[in-house]
DNA sequence: TTGAAAGCGCTAACAT
DNA sequence: ATGTTAGCGCTTTCAA
């Protein structure tokens, strides 16, 4: 028996470690490197019976386009870059899933880098990402260090801020004004008859959109003459729990308040089932709002009164200009879609 | 007066067309595009004067890398492709903020892709997300696509299958062993004497963990010579508001259960507000399990009864698999870790 | 410590 | 319908 011809087993399992190229499907199937280069990306004209033989040599030998040497080559990147400040506040997954669901249907690929809300962070963050040459960037708020709004501007793609409508885009822009939002949770607060007024926000000095939320909402109270009377602020992420705490809190110590103003649902929720345990009249003795129009408050025994931010509608209105200005090289920049935030009023808000 | 000599002001602000190249700080710089490169890049010896020339030509320019060709000169990538089912179920953001974590500290970047619980879909992000020769590939579950698997074998970089320990993995393997975290569930109610047992979960197929769970929990309820007597399905995401409807649902139908076993703590926590709307004693009357760990169940008037399924820790052991192997070019492979899930018995699952 | 040359794997542009 | 050539922007390798 002749030894030498037995191929051992483990080599007939190989891996190649060489990763496979356009030249291997090209010997494999008799036609030139061009010829499967086209046939793999569906560009011009090539008969049916070669586009076969590539398509079947490809496949038997499990070959995997390179697409750095393609984009290097062509000059072409599917990729869009996207930047949020945060995975565990559950709005930015929400504008992911609306931002996918357009891109899905596009041969565009959405990219995630997170922040943390540290401006330096993003900074790190969108040079790298930009460092891909991607197509286009998506990327929440307007505040950026001057370093990243200089390479915004100069990296000659399009460029479309989310989430905050409020302040200079530097080329387009999709989100609802926070200020307003505030003010018009504010307006409807002392339309009820609210008069003592606490708020319970975050102690993040970077979640811009809070911060003008809260400006907005304390603008339009003092246009009536009144001034929030107490504030408690939380650290990190929000939660039921941190909620029902901040609640408990400020209620100590300042008893008259007669509504409490959170800057989210999750917040709002804590203190609304707080409220609830404790037997307090919500709202006859205390009126309670949130802020992002969750889903989460579907299920509580009192719906909570929210305003709606629209996530998944920026996610996909964001998607939508990116491809536009992509199809159409000359478009001009500088879109801006303003949603209106719409105040659900839930059942913790109009006293009956 | 010499008009044309005046620079337009629109021109002075210019935007490069042509984004700029290592050439262009080369020539900036006076200095070889070689020699720029290493200081881009802190390698091998430059002296101090040219590495600041060197620096500061790049810093005005506004210099970005095009990582593609680095990339390909290179064959060095620093990315590790991350591939999960959803957004929508914050169980995966918290995986990709552990893995994040990790690898913040490290030069590798996590990219994302979502499948929708779909193996076609996951086929084509693979494809698509290998084509950029990633460093590593992290995925969600055991169960793939013959393709899919082939792809994964061939690829010859790290792969490390999250959430679920039971299989077969194709390389490395973190996560959980769905099937025992349902046995021991069932161990544990059966425990506190209850006999009369119900079982609410998603209609998706797809989702093998949860199915994998149910058929531990059932198998270790039969030793004990029991079985679920009613069932109920949600489909979509999993919502308060589904956990309440299908809990009023499964009761009118079979009244006379004494515990349900919830898929996931979100319908859990919908079922435990419903039950305690209605004034139902839970755990007296009705004993309750979701399954997660969620933080979210931290602020319910009541802990729903739990099992944490670790999911940050699972991000973080995965990202640290795909370093090490990054590291050391020639470790093997295999690595499993099998975390424990663990009881949180809240207040619903033992009667006093 | 610096530079020059070759080439990574693919595609644009131009033949044929 | 198919092939040939050049080159994308960088890094590797080798030379000075």
């Amino acid at each position: 028996m002749d030894n030498d011809k037995v191929v051992p087993l483990t080599k007939g399992m190989k891996t190649p470690q060489r990763p496979l190229t356009l030249k291997d499907v090209s010997v494999a199937s008799g036609v030139s490197e061009m010829t499967v280069s086209r046939v793999l990306r569906n560009r011009g004209d090539v008969s049916d019976a070669t586009r076969e033989k590539v398509l079947k040599a490809a496949k038997s030998l499990g070959y995997v386009p390179n697409k750095i040497a393609g984009a290097l080559a062509s000059n072409r990147v599917n990729l869009v870059a996207v930047i949020i400040p945060s995975l565990s506040n559950m709005v930015f997954p929400e504008v992911l899933t609306g931002l996918n669901e357009v891109l899905d249907s596009s041969p565009l690929q959405s990219v995630v880098g997170v922040t943390n809300y540290s401006p330096e962070k993003e900074e790190q963050v969108l040079f790298e990402m930009l460092s891909w040459r991607p197509s286009g960037i998506i990327l929440a708020g307007l505040e950026h260090s001057d370093a990243s709004r200089a390479m915004l501007k100069a990296s000659g793609i399009p460029v479309v801020e989310i989430m905050d409508t409020d302040g200079e885009p530097i080329d387009a822009v999709v989100g609802i004004s926070h200020r307003r939002a505030g003010r018009e949770m504010a307006r409807q607060i002392t339309r009820y008859g609210y008069r003592n007024i606490g708020f319970l926000g975050t102690k993040m000095p970077m979640d811009h959109r809070a911060r003008k939320r809260f400006e907005g909402f304390t603008e339009a109270l003092a246009k009536e003459g009144i001034e929030v009377i107490d504030q408690e602020f939380y650290d990190g992420g929000s939660s039921l729990l941190k909620g029902r705490e901040m609640t408990e809190r400020i209620l100590k110590r300042s008893p008259k308040l007669d509504f409490l103003y959170y800057s989210n649902d999750m917040i709002g929720a804590g203190g609304l089932l707080y409220l609830l345990d404790k037997g307090v009249d919500v709202p006859g003795k205390i009126g309670l709002a949130g802020f992002n129009g969750t889903e989460l408050l579907d299920g509580l025994s009192r719906k909570l009164a929210t305003m709606d931010a629209g996530r998944d509608e920026i996610g996909r209105a964001a998607a939508r200009i990116i491809l536009e200005r992509i199809a159409d090289e000359d478009m001009k920049g500088g879109q801006r879609i303003e949603l209106s935030p719409r105040i659900q009023e839930g059942e913790t808000l109009k006293r009956s």
